[in-house]
DNA sequence: TAATCTGTTATACTTAATATATAACAGATA
DNA sequence: TATCTGTTATATATTAAGTATAACAGATTA
């Protein structure tokens, strides 16, 4: 799996770090039971500090995605049986704003529909 | 308007309330051509300092969706002619993230633009 | 005209988040 | 026994965020 980081983006290395290896398990770059690199490995393939990647993989780890084990090392998780009901109430609060602006710049509601159904779209065309 | 700024939240206090005025434009609260308090008044008002709303009013003008009259003061601009393209090719990169942890977490296609919808819906209320 | 409002700019400061750097520890593996 | 794994601790540098004061120029109003 390729990961590009952005050094100038706002976004903290850790957290698109984390969004992309979501990413990978939502579209099938990363299987279940696939082992990540090492904190160190995955840092120096990055070339960032070993750190900052333990903070994205114990992110990933409370949020149920992995799991690891102490000594060995990091696995993606069965996440096609999991189902936190949880986060389908967060969903409003994270979308809420970008479709508010979007609206603001003219976007409509079939439009932006269409963009979320081509990324479900890309998901199971990486699931098949 | 009603402003309600969490100062306990990770999100920095001049973006939640630049996506509040957002959202209060789209959602029918604040009108095209309605002004807004004063940077002055809007940080007593919340109980911030001036720069924070002077920032949060710069970006807002920056997007096109605000205009500042300089000794004036700061009005809704006519977003309902606006039509800003550029910003549906950004939409994937700001909510791919967000439907990919969605998935993660079990949450299907049809939940997640059920949730779209809604939203969407409560815009229309707004604007009848 | 003078006072007062508006946004703007400049400077300085504090706090917190981010990222790095080293080191050491305990569990797992070869 | 080495060497890998994640983890924890400590220290440091950098940057973003927020505050505090002050001053400036344009607009408004008494």
């Amino acid at each position: 799996m390729i990961l590009k980081i952005d050094f100038a983006s706002e976004t903290p290395i850790y957290e698109q770090l984390k969004n992309q290896i979501v990413e990978g398990i939502t579209f099938g770059l990363l299987k279940e039971g696939e082992q990540l690199p090492s904190v160190r490995q995955m840092a120096e393939d990055i070339g960032i500090n070993m750190h900052t990647v333990n903070k994205a993989y114990s992110i990933l780890r409370r949020e149920g995605l992995v799991i690891i084990y102490k000594g060995s090392g990091v696995i993606v998780n069965d996440f096609s049986k999991m189902r936190n009901k949880s986060f389908l109430k967060e969903v409003p609060l994270l979308i809420k704003p970008v479709i508010a602006e979007a609206y603001c710049k003219g976007i409509n509601e079939e439009e932006f529909l269409d963009k979320c159904k081509e990324i479900f779209n890309s998901i199971y065309k990486g699931k098949k």
